[in-house]
RNA sequence: CGGGGCGUAGCGUAGUCCGGUCAGCGCGCCUGCUUUGGGAGCAGGAGGUCGCAGGUUCGAAUCCUGCCGCCCCGACCA
């Protein structure tokens, strides 16, 4: 492709509303455009990235016997309804408003309504059935560039099985072919075993790729491959010592004390001395949730151990319930029910709040002094802590969700009336199961992990050409020349080529642009080298940069790109 | 949806507090000449309803009200 006639506008200057480097590259190459909020448009090379990332997915679906399917994206709503998922999506739903019908979200329903009476029998079993396609979902709040859009490219898959055996092989088929995929796209990336959420399913695993723009925050040893949403995560923490001889309670005035680390500083005491109180409304009902020193709630672990609603209590409905504010709450002489953290159990001679502002109460003993209390596994997990098994350490950080692959079950057969007829004669559910990958996804999370302060650094697989050809002075006749010769002969021999044509660009223009575009390896056609019958080759990557003789450079970019 | 920030030429921005040569600068763009190995030089030029709509005022980018849009944090996230 010639640059002086393409449409490839790069910017010297950052946009200001990009933040994210993904988000800052993808415009400055001249990859994408914003239209609206969330809502992006491919220009032509950004776009023969996706192609290239579509590509390889496909590539591998297909080896595992997927079958790829073009959706609709316009449904009627009625099919939504069946499975409730109307109102499960809620506002994230975008609605048609002259006739009804949804923009898909996402296709389970639709692929269950297409195995509904064609996939009869247990015979017509297992298939495989997968899209790469747009999806809507009326984010409420988009956010950095192409990584959380209302209108996003996903690949989506679904697998319909007579048995959960054969779901387990289908599942452990798509789980490597996630793999080679992302392996063949040079992403840095690790597996979380997941919560199965809301849409329900026994098994659940997410491909993740560790980003400081990432939505999820997640626990993860290098040593022992350990994964885990910080939501479940665990890890080894020690609890508080239990001292041979309990102390008696005694209500301390400390004025001015809210906070465990003011505690702390107030009574010359340790942290692990202390137990944090937390008030939370569980379906109407206060419970006093009590953590070891600074601990934090961790919300999703509370809501599995409680059901129900759960949410935190208001500063008037703390008072109201124990007679204190905040910061001075605790477990002696509170009235409702009484959960802690396993750091605490069995501990004494603990401090926490006296149900009275501006007063603390040592000398408690879990077991003395707080009868009823419950103990769970409630803590958020921290950098540093050791695993679960004690053979690792864990580090927690921010990640991005670049696919997701879960055993989904009957939920959506069931609902849709998808059924089959089994070895045995019997009516079954299809039994089915999920798995997508997000495309834009991939490409920005390639970007976050490969690109220095000059820009983008594509590999051969994902790079909308794998050469970046420069003829540095055009108006110079040789230059000019050779370039155009070597252009059409690298295409021939079978390279992507982007030809830097353009007249009247200087030299460090195009050089500046073309680390900027980022391709694997650049060739310059200036008078200099051609004095000896030379062009220079630069291996972005490596910033590596050397001259090679004009009938050598076929050979040498074979050596380089393979 | 809550909190914060922002909206001035294609892009990046100054000016907004304190109304009145404030519509300015850099990049880009157009014309000509020179230039071409790391974002060229000179000369000339085009381009802005200052997000939109009301209001206050002799006078509004600037003050007031409403709306729209965008970014960030949070909530939400199949």
């Amino acid at each position: 492709m010639k640059l002086s006639k393409s449409f490839v506008p790069t910017l010297k200057e950052v946009p200001a509303d990009a933040v994210i480097p993904s988000h800052v590259l993808m415009i400055r190459a001249g990859l994408v455009r914003m239209l609206s909020a969330g809502i992006y448009s491919f220009l032509p090379a950004g776009y023969k990235v996706v192609k290239k990332i579509s590509d390889i997915i496909r590539k591998e679906m297909d080896a595992v016997g997927g079958q790829e399917f073009h959706l609709p994206a316009l449904n009627p709503k009625e099919i939504w309804e069946q499975t409730n998922r109307v109102e499960a999506f809620g506002d994230t739903l975008f609605h048609i408003q002259n006739r009804d019908y949804v923009l898909a979200p996402t296709h389970e329903e639709i692929m269950a309504y297409h195995a509904k009476g064609e996939l009869k029998s247990y015979k017509d079993m297992p298939q495989m059935w997968y899209q790469i396609q747009t999806k809507f979902r009326n984010e409420a709040r988009p956010r950095s560039g192409v990584i959380r859009g209302r209108q996003f490219l996903m690949k989506d898959a679904y697998t319909f099985d007579k048995s959960w055996e054969d779901l387990d092989v289908a599942y452990a088929g798509l789980e490597k072919a996630y793999r080679n995929i992302f392996d063949k796209c040079g992403i840095k990336y690790f597996v979380v075993g997941a919560a199965s959420g809301a849409m329900g399913g026994s098994k659940s695993e997410e491909f993740m790729v560790q980003s400081d723009a990432g939505e999820d925050t997640v626990a993860y040893c290098e040593e022992t491959g350990y994964a885990a949403n910080v939501e479940v995560a665990q890890s080894i923490v020690e609890g508080a010592k239990r001292c041979d001889e309990s102390k008696e309670l005694e209500e301390i005035h400390t004025p001015d004390v809210k906070s465990i680390d003011e505690l702390c500083e107030f009574l010359k005491i340790d942290e692990t001395q202390c137990a944090k109180s937390r008030v939370y409304i569980h379906d109407e009902n206060p419970v006093l949730v009590l953590m070891l020193g600074n601990d934090e709630v961790n919300e999703m672990k509370l809501d599995s151990v409680l059901g129900g609603q759960v949410r935190p209590g208001h500063a008037e409905e703390l008072k109201e319930i124990t007679g204190a504010d905040a910061g001075s709450i605790g477990p002696i002489g509170f009235k409702h029910r009484i959960i802690a953290d396993l750091r605490l159990k069995d501990a004494n001679n603990m401090f926490s709040g006296a149900n009275k502002n501006s007063y603390h109460i040592g000398g408690i003993d879990f077991q003395r002094d707080v009868e009823k209390v419950e103990y769970f596994d409630l803590r958020t997990v921290q950098t540093g802590e050791r695993t679960i098994n004690d053979d690792g350490t864990l580090e927690v950080f921010k990640a991005i969700e670049l696919g997701h692959i879960f055993k989904l079950g009957t939920k959506y057969s069931e609902a849709l009336g998808a059924t089959f007829i089994d070895e045995d004669g019997k009516e079954k559910p299809i039994i089915m199961g999920s798995y997508g990958i997000g495309v834009e996804r991939v490409m920005a999370c390639y970007l976050e992990q490969n690109h220095d302060e000059r820009g983008i650094q594509w590999n051969k697989e994902l790079a909308p050409f794998h050469i970046h050809l420069l003829g540095l002075n055009m108006k110079k006749e040789n230059v000019k020349e050779t370039s155009e010769k070597l252009y059409n002969e690298l295409k021939q021999t079978g390279y992507e080529v982007l030809f830097d044509d353009r007249l009247d660009a200087s030299a460090g223009f195009k050089f500046n642009d073309a680390d900027l575009m980022g391709m694997p390896v650049q060739v310059v056609v200036g008078e200099k080298g051609l004095k000896e019958d030379s062009v220079e080759i630069k291996v972005r990557k490596t910033g590596e940069r050397f001259s090679v003789k004009l009938n050598e450079l076929s050979d040498k970019l074979k050596e380089i790109l393979g």
